[in-house]
RNA sequence: GGCGGGAUAGCUCAGGUGGUUAGAGCGCAGGAUUCAUAACCCUGAGGUCCGGGGUUCAAUUCCCCGUCCCGCUACCA
């Protein structure tokens, strides 16, 4: 591919429901910070776009919750991601809102094209209704006959029992799982997107990215389309989202699909961008960190960005979400006809911390607010450990005492140590002038001589990284090319030991001029390097050299001779062991504020949970509900979710069958009291009949609780 | 369960389209040095490259089987 013209970057839109951690930071945002400055230094044209993605179940369930509205959860939790980028310092050209106009009127816009283009195939389908409990049921809703083995629980998608795929209209006498009812035909609509169509398209399309795209990226997206694509539902029955345009027949009650809307948001992103540079007020944007090529644009020119194919658009995620961006959005863009697709997708895999999975719901994590307060002025320190052990090709870990190790010795020992070292010798020598420029013929002078003084490696050895660490930011290896960077650190310590100025300055001091210009040179190349990967300490460094490079300069003199540096400071200070053993200590609390071991609740969106309409007495009257002790437990084969449970519930004893085992595990719920339906029709799951179900409560961040009357014995009746 | 990715030094990670001694940083041991944040520099010890089979003159690398970890997906009334 020849060279783009502009770049359009995009980094997953977090979502509004919690805040920020480091597994965040360390899968999309470093990334994609570290390559969007790189090529604003390089003078490229370039946009770095996200925002919050504000629309999902779990808002709503967590607006329940907290007797508040989904509005002020995402108000809440936006402001507050946001002000932790800030502070972190990656550098957004836009941060922008899944909740506002711009990105509504995108949407729906993209829905009325894809409509268009017949890209959507409407499945006008009969749906079951439920009449009595007044909803649409979903194919797991209803039970029935099976038309093929006969088998009289079968469900509507599916038959347990000879294991045919089914419909909900195939089945014979079709019954409520809810009321128990017939439930009565109802005509409903769904815009399905006919991925199916775009099979060959996108094949061949992602065939071209083969050899550059990361492997577990393209494997995971080349065993989808072999296993071939189904058309998807792109809109939801729910009420927390973005209406199907009105204009639509049977659009009432109807949003899209949270993943139809959260894409788009980059390209609402982007509008509002360049409508904010035309009207230059600033409400989401940032207009200090933009690409010079971006400033003086007009509204209409986030085309450019995303439908110009001398652009290059790439998008970063963690690897939860490369099928979306990989197939589905690419469908989508693809469908339109209008959009470019992504030149590259390079998800990262997932960052554990201290041996653990990082988990929102158990509160193990390391919060970038908490961070920022805990550890002011320490933002590259973060970012460093974080890059470091960035998970770039597999899962990898962050250890406070990893954290505390790369910081002191790598961060402290090697660069800030050796760029301080530079600067006070250039003081104790000079009074901290830059010593004289090298002419010719100083050149051809200590070339003649036999001292250690090997310059002109040093310019070249420079001269190499700096075309390294551009070549491997371009193939995205960026923790490779921060590794070329302190090695260049590295190889400046090694060049002020073997050369030993503050001994020749008694006997040599031309020589030493020579030592401390190239030493200076090394550090002002280093604080351009470090620009991309460590914006604020390249900052300290460009003040301590009193240097201002915007772009990235190609040659190696980035210091004038003659120029008066200031004085040094101490990059980065030690980090202490009580800091590190008071993370620790903060962990271990989670870890005791996890009496339920093996929590793994799922932090993606949920399905809604709308409120159930209201019920009369003799329906609640209909269920027994008792007290029951579980007094065995095991794990169901291939099933990951089920335990196998025999309950006593006081007048017998139960097999149930529940989906809590990832959740719990068997041996420790033995004997815990619990809360059962006894009354609930049996039913087969994974070839095991469960005679009644075991209640549970669960909070909004998925973590469930038995629910449980204690002192009781079994068999009572809850009512 | 299906599919994808991974497993390499005590720790955190690179790498290898099959070919003498498999790398880095940290940690550890020894030495040198004193300009600098007790920093830097040099030297050294350390690996059946997850296990088992196969192909090959040759496998850590390719193929098959297995184990464990992660993701997607199915199972959650």
């Amino acid at each position: 591919m020849s060279e783009p013209k502009r770049y359009t970057i995009t980094a997953a839109l977090p979502y509004a429901n919690g805040p920020l951690h480091i597994g965040h930071l360390a899968g999309a945002y470093i990334a994609a910070d570290i390559y969007a400055r790189f090529l604003r230094l390089k003078g490229e044209d370039v946009i770095f776009v996200c925002g919050s993605d504000e629309h999902g179940a779990a808002i709503t369930i967590k607006a329940k919750k907290e007797n508040t509205t989904p509005r002020e959860i995402v108000d809440k939790y936006h402001a507050l991601i946001r002000s932790s980028f800030e502070r972190f310092g990656i550098a957004f050209d836009i941060y922008h809102r899944t909740t506002e106009p711009v990105h509504y009127e995108t949407s729906q816009d993209f829905f009325r094209i894809l409509n268009d283009k017949k890209a959507f195939e409407v499945k006008e389908s009969e749906q079951y209704y439920d009449e009595d409990a007044k909803q649409f049921l979903a194919d797991r809703y209803i039970t029935g006959t099976c038309p093929k083995c006969g088998n009289e629980n079968a469900y509507g998608d599916q038959c347990e029992r000879c294991g045919s795929t089914l419909s909900p209209t195939e089945l014979i006498n079709p019954k409520s799982t809810i009321s128990g009812n017939k439930p009565v035909l109802k005509r409903t609509k769904h815009w399905f997107l006919k991925l199916n169509e775009y099979q060959e398209e996108i094949a061949k399309w992602l065939d071209t990215k083969k050899d550059t795209w990361k492997a577990h990226v393209f494997g995971q997206c080349k065993s989808w389309l072999d296993a071939g694509l189904q058309p998807r539902a792109m809109t939801r029955d729910l009420d927390w989202g973005i209406p199907v345009p009105p204009e639509f027949e049977g659009a009432k009650g109807k949003v899209l699909y949270v993943w139809l809307d959260a894409p788009i948001g980059y390209i609402s992103a982007t509008k509002q961008l360049f409508k904010e540079i035309e009207a230059t007020k600033f409400d989401f944007a940032y207009s200090n960190n933009f690409s010079n090529r971006i400033k003086n644009r007009k509204a209409d020119d986030w085309k450019d960005y995303w439908q110009s194919k001398d652009t290059q658009l790439v998008h970063f995620i963690g690897k939860d979400n490369i099928v979306f961006h990989c197939i589905t959005f690419p469908a989508i863009l693809k469908a339109t006809g209008e959009f470019i697709l992504p030149e590259n997708v390079p998800a990262n895999e997932f960052m554990n911390l201290e041996g653990d999975k990082i988990s929102t719901s158990r509160n193990w994590a390391v919060w970038l607010h908490e961070y920022l307060d805990e550890f002011p002025g320490r933002e590259d320190e973060l970012r460093y450990v974080l890059l470091a052990n960035m998970p770039e090709n597999r899962d990898s870990e962050f250890t406070w005492q990893d954290f505390q190790n790369r910081v002191n010795n790598e961060l402290g020992n090697n660069l800030g140590n050796y760029i301080k070292r530079v600067v006070d010798l250039t003081y104790r020598f000079y009074s901290g002038y830059v010593p004289t420029k090298i002419s010719a013929d100083d050149v051809l002078y200590f070339q003649k001589q036999a001292s250690p003084v090997k310059y002109i490696e040093i310019f070249d050895a420079i001269s190499e990284t700096k075309k390294k660490v551009a070549e491997l930011i371009k193939i995205f290896r960026f923790k490779e090319a921060m590794q070329q960077i302190m090695e260049l650190s590295s190889l400046g310590n090694r060049f002020l030991q073997e050369n030993e100025p503050w001994k020749l300055i008694k006997t040599d001091p031309e020589v030493v001029e020579l030592i401390m210009y190239t030493s200076l040179q090394i550090t002002a190349n280093l604080s351009m390097l470090l620009k991309p990967f460590l914006p604020r300490t390249a900052e300290r460094i460009e003040h301590m050299l009193n240097i201002k490079k915007e772009n990235w300069y190609e040659g190696n003199i980035l210091l004038a001779s003659g120029t008066k540096i200031n004085e040094s400071e101490i990059l980065f200070p030690k980090i202490e062991d009580e800091q590190v053993q008071q993370q620790l200590d903060k962990l271990n609390k989670s870890k005791m504020d996890n009496t339920t071991a093996g929590n793994d609740a799922t932090e993606n969106k949920p399905q809604i949970s709308d409120l159930k309409p209201e019920i009369t007495f003799d329906d609640f009257s209909k269920l027994d509900i008792r007290t029951g002790k579980i007094l065995e437990a095991e794990k169901v084969e291939k099933a990951d979710k089920l335990l196998k449970l025999l309950v006593d519930v006081g007048f017998e004893r139960r097999t149930i069958v529940s989906g809590i085992a990832e959740h719990f595990k068997p041996e420790e719920i033995i004997g815990k009291d619990v809360s059962v339906i006894v009354n609930l029709a049996p039913r087969k799951l994974k070839g095991i009949e469960s005679k009644g179900m075991i209640l549970m409560a669960e909070d909004e961040t998925g973590k469930l609780y038995f629910v449980q009357a204690s002192g009781v014995n079994a068999g009572s009746v809850i009512r």
